[in-house]
DNA sequence: GGGACGTTACACTGGCTAGTGTAAGGACGC
DNA sequence: GCGTCCTTACACTAGCCAGTGTAACGTCCC
């Protein structure tokens, strides 16, 4: 794992990528790439083979760890000759980078889901923000397969090429951070919040709900009573809206800040 | 690492844990042990080289991983035959989670030291905590030893067992934790800061700061600019003030809260 | 039919690993 | 000097695993 790689070429899902990593070359959709014409992305074998095979690696990685998986167990969950296995990816190092480079752009989505669900009409702010956290922060038990795949990355995090994890870090957690961000920005236009610097807003939201819980549980490994989730997530969301709420006196959606809000 | 383990008695330091997870039979010092008379932990072996295989186990196990680590390399790295790690651990998995034990309650020391360094005496809040914070969350870059193994341990929660894991947040997180509220208390009888619940503020302080700078750096597996993590930190500081400081116009050390602080 | 391609079962290599067995030597106490 | 304990070097078992080679089979398209 710890050979340079200078390119994501080798792993899937370029075309979600930051266009810097995939150097405009490989374009899933795109006629425009700078080489002679390679307008798909070609894969070796049948794409529900592939499929089977990414299905059954999340899972088998997530169960057993990075070394504790072997690709027997892979084929054998796939329901697929190893052989096969190794017609599509070129190695076990590659099978898993592609693999969580997909998942987190998956649970990235989902996340967004969420927090549209929740968050796109606020009709009592703390309300909505409780049980938009409430089933965020739950996720890493829902989710146990993709999020014992996360413990995975951060364990590695030293063994993995900066590259892919900046491009997993990337579709995953920041993408979901941005878009987090942008909501809280439509409630500051609507006065219902007031900072500086969404972006902060978003992180501070983020350590005082999810991360707080999923500190607590070690990203789902362990079960967690709901009470104390619920207990966690609801002290996160007060704490988070006394940083940013509006002073009760002060005029909506008022340019600066009275007291020292907390700042970049 | 699955297999259900019933009591600690395997693994060393048994004195610094809970004593109801040592049954009080096994007791360093004591006397008082409900068995026979076993007044003194009998450890096979001479006590120089256990220590050097604990410290050998710790750098290879941090460097490599759990699986990446073979007894081999451990037994060159402590200058030491295999036989002899065999010798003083049934295990490895018995070395591992001996050295995790270990470690923890040797960088809660070292935290709480740094807690003293900079909390004993209140000059200037602000400055103090940021100095502080700074510091603490500076400490995973500087003991990229132990924290490469925090690392291995939360993405091996699943499959330590539960006692064990148990005694880790015990030995460690959790007894900083009780040790900074223990601070942040103090604060408030001097009415620099106001809260309902001490550990709760404790664990705002520590999601606001060094959870804050963990997260980014996957807990000092990624190398961060200095300039970075002071923002995160004077950043989490200030937040942290904005929530717990008094209001500038009441009584200080205020029985209740006027405003919905952050509360349990 | 025939070629190209993907898949499969299976055997196999080479390498690494946890853990053991053993005989020999060193240190220490008596 | 003698016994006990600890350590060491080394050989060894038994097993797992990544990855390859190969021959056979099916399918789809021409």
């Amino acid at each position: 794992m710890g050979e340079a790689v200078s390119a994501l070429e080798k792993y899937d899902l370029t075309a979600r990528l930051p266009s810097v990593l995939t150097h405009g070359v490989i374009c899933r959709e795109g006629r425009m790439a700078s080489q002679d014409s390679v307008p798909q992305r070609v894969y070796r074998g049948q794409p529900d083979k592939r499929r089977a095979i990414a299905r059954a690696a999340r899972a088998v990685f997530g169960q057993q760890g990075y070394t504790g998986a072997s690709v027997d167990m892979i084929a054998a969950e796939a329901g697929v000759s190893k052989r096969t296995i190794y017609n599509h990816y070129t190695d076990k190092e590659q099978l898993f980078l592609s693999v969580i480079l997909e998942g987190s752009a998956e649970v990235a989505e989902t996340h967004t889901q969420i927090a549209d669900r929740h968050l796109r009409k606020i009709l009592d702010l703390e309300e909505d923000l409780v049980a938009f956290a409430l089933e965020w922060a739950s996720s890493p038990a829902a989710f146990a397969g993709h999020f014992a795949l996360v413990r995975i990355i951060q364990s590695e995090a030293a063994r993995i090429p900066p590259a892919v994890l900046e491009a997993w870090q990337d579709t995953g957690p920041r993408a979901f951070q941005r878009e987090l961000a942008r909501y809280l920005s439509q409630m500051a236009d609507r006065g219902l919040l007031v900072f500086e610097d969404a972006d902060t807003a978003a992180m501070h939201f983020n350590l005082l709900t999810f991360v707080s819980v999923a500190q607590r549980s070690f990203y789902g490994a362990i079960m967690l009573h709901e009470s104390d989730i619920t207990e966690l997530v609801i002290g996160g969301v007060k704490a988070f809206l006394c940083l940013y709420r509006p002073e009760p006196g002060a005029r909506s959606a008022s340019p600066s800040t009275s007291r020292g809000r907390a700042s970049r």
